[in-house]
DNA sequence: ACCTATTTGTGCGTATGTATT
DNA sequence: CAATACATACGCACAAATAGG
């Protein structure tokens, strides 16, 4: 299982369209950093158990000095997840489970935080009428540059913020959307408010990335968090598209579930 | 939109736990490598169009020095996705699609790369006969201890590994197969050799991380890339689950796709 | 109580990498 | 390109706590 660790080693040994030779380079992150981070998705994975191996055997694994390892162990110390007793050992503290983020057809946020006991909200970061582009428009179905109503929502559950997402409408078909959400906070009883008793899920796309420093900030997470993105259309009962949402959740507070 | 980037100051300005001191020490990660995560993911997003905005204006948004700024844009460059052109400007390389990977009840991997046009291939990394765990066991349906076979592949499309899997299989119902796997290079083909000719999908969970490093070398990937986890597990027509399986795949190769 | 091996905690000197001026 | 300040990484040595014989 830690057989080797060769991946400390610079990868990037040859540069490829000359203008900058970056073979002396590193590739801007430390060691101690990559010891971290690799040593936190073994104990998410289950692969570290309750007690960490000794500084020196991991300074050995990891090919790094044992002040690296040690930076590494303060670091997630520092998050919380390790705890180190001297003379004793280092040993893994549990994380708090994910929260569950179950989507399906009839998935609505609201519902899902209180299956769960927690307690949902959301804020309005920013709303915007703006005109559609290429991408939006094949999703929505809708003339490029016809007038949508931008909706950017922060969600949070129990004090705690999930995810930045970003919703584009009609803004023909759902001219009061904006204050709707407003006043009631919950885009289900938004639409209802403008006559779309019912909607589902059609299709969502996912990936991952690194978090904006934008999202990082509203989210106030790590500004090299990493986030689960969404993206997702949602149908009226005669298939038509009603809403294209971005949602960019964070990876280490929620987990999807499909099917 | 660019309004600030507060966020390459460092956020950790205190220790909690007495143990160490971090206040003076760094995040481990780079600022030319923060801003060009921050550049890579805006582009990804579409947020940054054509034509990227000169070096001195990037400096003063981002907060740092201009020399800091070439080099974020240095590396971006040596991985394709900026051109830097004397005397024009910098100029986006529009990179190649995600590949997109459809996930239902009924999806073969096979299929979907085919589907694509992408010449679909699979080898094993490692198999082993365990017993099954706590976790696994309550997926599987199975006792606590009852012979599992493991088994761990590497998932390539045109010659460019896509995802790191690990499977679990009753060692009881499926005694060979990890012969019929091996023989035929394809899950569905040796579960049919098992005498199961139909399975589907019942659940998938999807998280995000850092890839481990074990993993990043087997995906020839930089050793602080994403993966989206995939855990899920197959049942048979009777609703039995055969398969448990653990699908880490590269984030910025593959888009999921549900519904 | 003693000794020993193991493990974490600490200090210091040096070299290299990073970022700014 | 040079000078400067700071962060990172290493090597060595030793102190302090723990556990076992």
């Amino acid at each position: 299982m830690f057989d080797s660790y060769l991946a400390l080693r610079d990868t990037r040994m040859t540069s490829r369209n000359g203008t900058v030779d970056f073979s002396s380079w590193g590739d801007g992150v430390s060691r101690w950093r990559r010891v971290a981070d690799d040593l936190r998705s073994r104990i998410a994975e289950g692969d570290i158990s309750e007690i960490v191996p000794p500084e020196t055997v991991l300074a050995a694994r990891y090919g790094v000095n044992r002040h690296t390892v040690r930076r590494a162990i303060a670091s997630l110390s520092d998050e919380g997840i390790l705890k180190a007793e001297r003379g004793k050992g280092t040993f893994v503290h549990r994380r708090p489970r994910r929260v569950l983020y179950p989507i399906g057809a009839r998935t609505r946020f609201s519902e899902n935080m209180v299956r769960q006991s927690l307690e949902p909200a959301g804020r309005i970061v920013r709303s915007a009428l703006v005109p559609a582009d290429d991408a939006i428009s094949a999703r929505l179905k809708c003339a490029v540059g016809a007038p949508l109503h931008r909706l950017d929502r922060l969600s949070v559950a129990d004090r705690v913020p999930m995810s930045r997402s970003t919703s584009w409408f009609s803004a023909e078909r759902f001219p009061d959307i904006i204050e709707a959400y407003a006043e009631t906070g919950s885009i289900t009883e938004a639409l209802r408010r403008s006559g779309l008793s019912d909607y589902r899920r059609a299709e969502t796309r996912i990936t991952a990335e690194r978090v904006s420093a934008d999202d990082a900030e509203l989210l106030s997470c790590a500004p090299d968090a990493i986030i689960l993105t969404s993206r997702a259309v949602d149908v009226d009962p005669e298939g038509q598209p009603i809403q294209f949402v971005c949602t960019r959740f964070l990876a280490d507070r929620v987990e999807l579930m499909f099917g």
